[in-house]
DNA sequence: TGGCTATAGTTGCTCAGGCAGTCGTTGGGC
DNA sequence: GCCCAACGACTGCCTGAGCAACTATAGCCA
């Protein structure tokens, strides 16, 4: 093996993909805090808030977030404890329960996502020329597309319309 | 706050860049876990690997990897029980420890790292053109400038540099 | 030289999250 | 209608990581 393998493009590449995701990720983080939130929370309100009825089954809920479902059953108990969200019984499928967004949860999002939106704007978008960003979002979309978030079950894009919402 | 917010320009961005990082991560992970090494002992392995004597002292460690220092500590425990790692005094600071990869961990690494390369390829680079990846490459790296992994910690990207080697 | 402050590393405590096992529920096959 | 496999949620246990406190050393300044 070789020494220079560290300057390989494909180390570098992936460098530069890690740490623009990190450097990103950290401004995110000190923005949620200020509305204390974390990473994980936001999410959650995220993905409850563009659903039908500001709510999701827990299962659905995990397939979508990055959290396995014990994991979102841990969040939603503290959501919940915060007020955040509520549990909602199942009226098809006495096994499911739905989380919903309170309206403290809708409003504890809208107060956070105009400053999201302007980190955003300020280190990632913003930064880039609109053909740039284009080229950039092309990139990402195909590797997206390649590793298929649907295992790793994704974050942020507009929920694939192909999935059926599992309808309770 | 209007319901199309998620169909924000700026949310679709972010969304792709934290999907493909995702995508990528799982695949990296599934592969260390082949060599039984996880993220963190490989960034570790590669950090060390890199620098002069194959060797960082434990603060200049945590500075490059996502790590605090008591989180260095803990990695370095666990990679020297493994064999892969080991602690060696600093002679002119008594204060100060140095991390040294031993010729196992060397090896560890030398077997993980084709594998690791392929990868890269196989969903990364090779999805794209030469001039998209440029180009991405490119935003991605002016992102990067500006979020600055200085605080953040970086990842793989060649080490900058513009800073001291911190000579013990 | 003596003392004061800053620094390097480690450790106790805490918390988030995953895995695997459990319990209740469902739906299909007979 | 009964049984059994599959499924949804939850819980116990464990691991990894951060923060803050602590110890030892270093370097500075009077």
């Amino acid at each position: 093996m070789n020494e220079n393998v560290f300057d390989d493009p494909r180390i570098t590449a992936v460098g530069l993909l890690v740490e623009a995701h990190a450097g990103l990720t950290a401004r995110f983080t000190a923005q949620y805090e200020e509305h204390d939130l974390s990473a994980v929370e936001f999410e959650v309100l995220m993905r409850l808030a563009r659903s039908p009825g500001n709510q999701l089954r827990m299962t659905d809920l995990a397939a979508q977030t990055s959290l396995s479902t014990s994991g979102v059953t841990r969040v939603v108990d503290r959501m919940e404890r915060d007020g955040l969200l509520r549990r909602r019984a199942c009226p098809s499928d006495r096994r499911s329960s739905y989380a919903v967004v309170t309206p403290a949860g809708m409003q504890r999002l809208d107060e956070t996502l105009p400053g999201h939106l302007r980190i955003i704007e300020q280190w990632f978008t913003g930064q880039l020329e609109p053909e740039t960003l284009a080229a950039m979002l092309d990139g990402l979309r195909r590797v997206r597309d390649a590793v298929h978030p649907g295992a790793t079950a994704g974050s942020t894009d507009q929920a694939p319309t192909d999935e059926p919402a599992s309808a309770c």
